[in-house]
DNA sequence: AATAAAATTTAGATTTGCCTAAAATTATTT
DNA sequence: AAATAATTTTAGGCAAATCTAAATTTTATT
């Protein structure tokens, strides 16, 4: 086993991984547009990747993973969120400038040298940016909730609990038209106040005071 | 400025950097040689480089580095040389098992990163090996002395000292055939007794005492 | 259900880095 | 100084990963 895979098919397989988590299946557009591609290339990758049994690909159909596709994909986000953590914890990057690196680093193919990584950083459950690391086995803990304010920018996330019950609270999210499960990003945070500008599907961006957003948790999705 | 070269055109410039250090300039086969390619390849790529003002070259007469050449692979050497550092030092790897795994960091292309590395590391001046680390600005310090005993295994060096001037070593290493600037190569390690074979040039193989081997300092050519 | 629009695939090229085989050049012998 | 040997370059091709343009299939709309 180990197989070696390139750089390109392994961004690919990573791509996928993360869209699929919207998504059930997966389009050519949607790959072509997150890897900054044409449709015709990822065709021809997905062909290819096909052959290498690590996705299920039927043309026009979209495209899954197979169990061995995210496998690898498990293992090259593990290598990216333990990246990530090493140059903020150890080499005091600011968490906004780790991802590009990462994404190189990623790409490193030493197993040794990412165990011995995690060893070293006495494994971390959670990267820099809140999201979980996957362990050597693959497995990694549930995707934890923040608060909205620490939710980064232009990030895909769902409101999950409310810190208060009071009736003004619910008043203010029923004319909001914020509930449970309610998708949004954050698109601005302003200083002066710390309010923050929200966008929910379909509808034009609004801001919320610093006040409500602290009780407001999310996660990713 | 601050061009980006791809792993190839960088491997060739490492290899030309450090067979430049033997024979002032270099030729196809021994590029062919070293970097496990053909010489055909190596003509093509050597082509290439030339547009891009890293090397010298006219045809059937070798090869030398400009000045940028060398800048650029000060630059890989620094950073080879820094994580096979920090895999020892603080992965706690063998110092016999990093290079390949080095042989991949190297190709990193974030200046900030390995700045950043180097001050985390506490700016080390030699790795694992001895071999001196270059500073951002591409100074390095003068190849150290090391004991025989220290050398590693298939390591060009030259004799530069010797830490006895007694007339019994004088009759041994006269015997031996040894003086200063004798060029030899340690070719086996004993562990029982920590006796060592060397191999000095168009001669066969022959094994000195640790008792030897321990007043006798190189360094590496 | 027919047609228009959107998404996807195929066909044919391009670039990078490598290869083999043959030709050209340089070095070494006799 | 010729002839032979060794080195190096040229010529022509190949695989990976990408591209554009054209053809095909699916989806959405009238």
């Amino acid at each position: 086993m180990a197989a070696n895979f390139s750089v390109s098919e392994e961004n690919y397989i990573k791509a996928i991984y993360h869209l699929q988590q919207d998504a059930d299946t997966v389009s050519t557009n949607a790959l072509a547009d997150q890897l900054k591609t044409k449709p015709a290339s990822v065709t021809d990758m997905l062909k290819k990747l096909k052959t290498k049994k690590l996705l299920h690909y039927e043309p026009y159909q979209g495209v899954r993973l197979t169990t061995e596709g995210k496998k690898l994909a498990l293992g090259i986000v593990r290598k990216h969120r333990l990246w990530e953590y090493f140059l903020v914890e150890k080499l005091q990057f600011g968490w906004d400038e780790v991802h590009d690196v990462a994404e190189e680093l990623e790409h490193i193919s030493s197993k040794k040298l990412i165990d011995k990584l995690d060893a070293y950083l006495e494994f971390p459950r959670f990267d820099p940016h809140g999201d979980p690391i996957p362990d050597s086995a693959g497995r990694m803990a549930a995707q934890p909730q923040i608060n909205l304010i620490d939710l980064p920018l232009n990030t895909a996330a769902e409101i999950c609990s409310v810190g208060s019950q009071s009736a003004e609270l619910l008043e203010l999210l029923t004319h909001k038209q914020i509930t449970i499960g309610t998708r949004l990003e954050v698109k601005k945070q302003f200083g002066f106040d710390h309010s923050i500008e929200i966008k929910l599907k379909n509808q034009p961006a609004f801001t919320i005071s610093q006040q409500l957003a602290q009780v407001l948790f999310v996660k990713k999705v």
